[in-house]
DNA sequence: ACCTGAACACCGTTCAAGT
DNA sequence: ACCTGAACACCGTTCAAGT
């Protein structure tokens, strides 16, 4: 009923649930987890803080719903493969960038597990497993092992990324880790042994190659 | 210099850090990560908030001394074993039961990796992988992937107890669960077909199986 | 029905003052 | 050197009062 709608976002939108959610989610790619606070929130919203509650009921479904959303997205943003092997790696894959592009998610799936976000993921996953043709006994350890190594390797990876991002360098850093390690070589012999390979190291190839030693011991053993 | 010394724990001990680090533990058992503030740790230590911080920099720095402190004592307790695979899935129980009793453990290493409990851990792990004789080109992603897998599944595990805890029953929570999965038969396919086994399996087991499946990846990639 | 914003009961952390 | 505890700058959440 505005005197001129234009076609793109509107100054003055009407507080709502989904509103509130995606103000939510700028606010935690912008400012990460210690920024989302309700008065900050309101403040973008150009409300005060109470009026929130009146959408939703705490801060933890707040979180909740921001990061279904993000999940649910990036699930939508998948693209369909020729072979269950290479749909799993799509998943994996996706989900991994979606927790690297906003870590905050990878946070709040391990501090809430069985939310929507990780059914979604579940399912997804498992639709693969099935069509890779094992026994159906296997299925669900097979499906919940792949679930379990993505979402903590996704996690670790956000929040090493979380604690880089600052002002240091990610080879410097890892020069640092792998140093600290020679230092304590006669604790740390097999470490030691393998640093070379942590500094020049692709996380995500190297995520890549786990979901692949779950994919042969699927096969493997059927 | 007390005039009787007895043999147990004395009334008064002096603050130290690593009397801190101890009752912070049992403030962490006791009542949850929600529980630990430097008020309540500051009473049981019968002093104030500020004398806390002559011994630790900040909160962060007691989590991770706290975290460091357990999973080094789960290290320490677990046995030598006659073959590398074994010893590997004993290390993996090792961590899970020790997040499984200590919760807050999960969170705090999800939240920083890269701290010496999750290096202990790998160091461990990377050795048996060593043993299991494989090329060496696939130590490290070998070792990274169980790694992940031990820390994602325990992490959750953890998780879920910390959410059924206060009045909650196990089985009750599952079948709320999966009753929900079955409603939405029509999106979750996959996962309604698998609902009985989520219903009936065991947590522990279940992590041991993707161990295997793991370990059977790392043999067959070989 | 929905919004406002002051107020309440907490936090982590600092710091002047003590011993 | 180490401890004390009040004070500061924040939180999440509630709620009387408004529209």
């Amino acid at each position: 009923m505005a005197k001129a709608t234009r076609g793109s976002e509107r100054r003055e939108e009407a507080l709502s649930r989904e509103r509130i959610v995606e103000v939510a989610i700028e606010l935690l790619d912008d400012e990460g987890e210690g920024g989302l606070t309700f008065r900050a929130l309101a403040s973008r919203l150009a409300t005060g803080p109470g009026a929130i509650y009146w959408h939703i009921a705490n801060k933890n479904e707040l979180l909740v719903a921001a990061s279904d959303a993000v999940v649910a997205r990036a699930m939508g943003e998948v693209l369909a493969s020729a072979s269950p092997r290479e749909a799993i790696r799509g998943i994996a894959a996706g989900v991994f960038e979606a927790i690297d592009a906003h870590p905050w998610v990878g946070a709040q799936l391990s501090r809430a597990p069985w939310q929507t976000a990780m059914l979604q993921i579940f399912e997804r996953l498992g639709r693969q497993v099935q069509a890779l043709g094992g026994p159906e006994r296997a299925w669900f350890t097979s499906a919940s092992a792949l679930l379990s190594y993505i979402i903590g390797v996704s996690v670790q990876n956000a929040a090493n990324g979380r604690l880089l991002e600052p002002p240091v360098d990610r080879a410097d850093f890892l020069e640092k880790v792998s140093a600290q390690w020679t230092r304590d070589a006669h604790a740390y012999p097999f470490t030691v042994k393998v640093a070379a390979r942590l500094r020049e190291h692709d996380d995500r190839a190297e995520f890549l190659a786990g979901i692949d030693l779950i994919l042969a011991g699927i096969e493997a053993s059927r």
